[in-house]
DNA sequence: GCGACAG
DNA sequence: ATCTTGTCGC
């Protein structure tokens, strides 16, 4: 598929009024009922070596059908800093999606949609970007706090409120006994659509099985670096 | 000033 | 993200 290019901002304060506004671009309505072919993103790092983003292209009745890779070298890479991951992942995000032999209907993100301190977690920033429907899947908490204890059924989930008191997404369990998921929207996706969508994956263990074939390719690619 | 803090 | 052995538990 065709990606735009994505600039590296060239300040702190760049990056977080590019945030401020792309958030502004976040629509927050659609079901993805229909959605039958999606890409799941995930990358892997370690010092000394490039980082390396996967995109599984998964059928929701096939299965995995590709994977696309691509590396963003170490001494180019956007710093870590919470809040600005987007900065750092996209660009071998995009790169990896770039190899797909065709377009997904939607991303599966690893990170958070809107539920971000600007609105703009790495899923909507990708889903803003590319104009395609997204959803962010996080193994944990950036921002806001569930609104009650999450029961430990798989399949329960409690909704995600921002400190003013907003839903953003949800803490869902999605297997007993494991630790909860932090879903939230990415763009051209509602609320609840963004969990049913999620609660429609297949899920052998913790993460949802595109997300968790996309982790384990990434950590394969970044060990069989020359 | 003190915590919190995706990957 | 990764660094890391054994260990607790299904």
């Amino acid at each position: 598929m065709e990606t735009p290019p994505f600039p590296k901002p060239e300040s702190l304060e760049a990056a977080l009024a590019l945030q401020r506004a792309l958030a502004q671009r976040v629509v927050l309505e659609g079901s993805l009922e229909g959605v039958r072919l999606l890409a799941a993103l995930d990358a892997s790092h370690k010092k000394g070596k490039p980082l390396v983003a996967v995109a599984v292209l998964y059928h929701l009745e096939r299965g995995p059908l590709f994977v696309g890779r691509g590396k963003v070298p170490e001494e180019e890479l956007f710093p870590y800093i919470p809040g600005l991951l987007s900065f750092r992942e996209a660009p071998a995000y995009l790169e990896a999606l770039r190899h797909l032999p065709e377009a997904p209907e939607a991303l599966l993100v690893d990170g958070q949609g809107i539920a971000h301190p600007r609105g703009l977690g790495i899923a909507s920033h990708l889903g803003v970007h590319l104009d395609l429907p997204s959803v962010g899947v996080a193994k944990s908490l950036l921002f806001g706090r569930p609104e009650a204890p999450l029961p430990q059924e798989a399949g329960s989930a409690v909704r995600l409120l921002s400190p003013q008191g907003q839903p953003l997404g949800y803490a869902y369990r999605s297997r007993t006994g494991v630790r909860p998921l932090f879903v939230s929207p990415g763009h051209r996706v509602g609320l609840e659509e963004a969990l049913a969508f999620v609660r429609r994956l297949p899920t052998r263990f913790r993460l949802p099985e595109p997300l968790r074939l996309a982790h384990l390719e990434a950590g394969r690619a970044l060990g069989a670096l020359d």
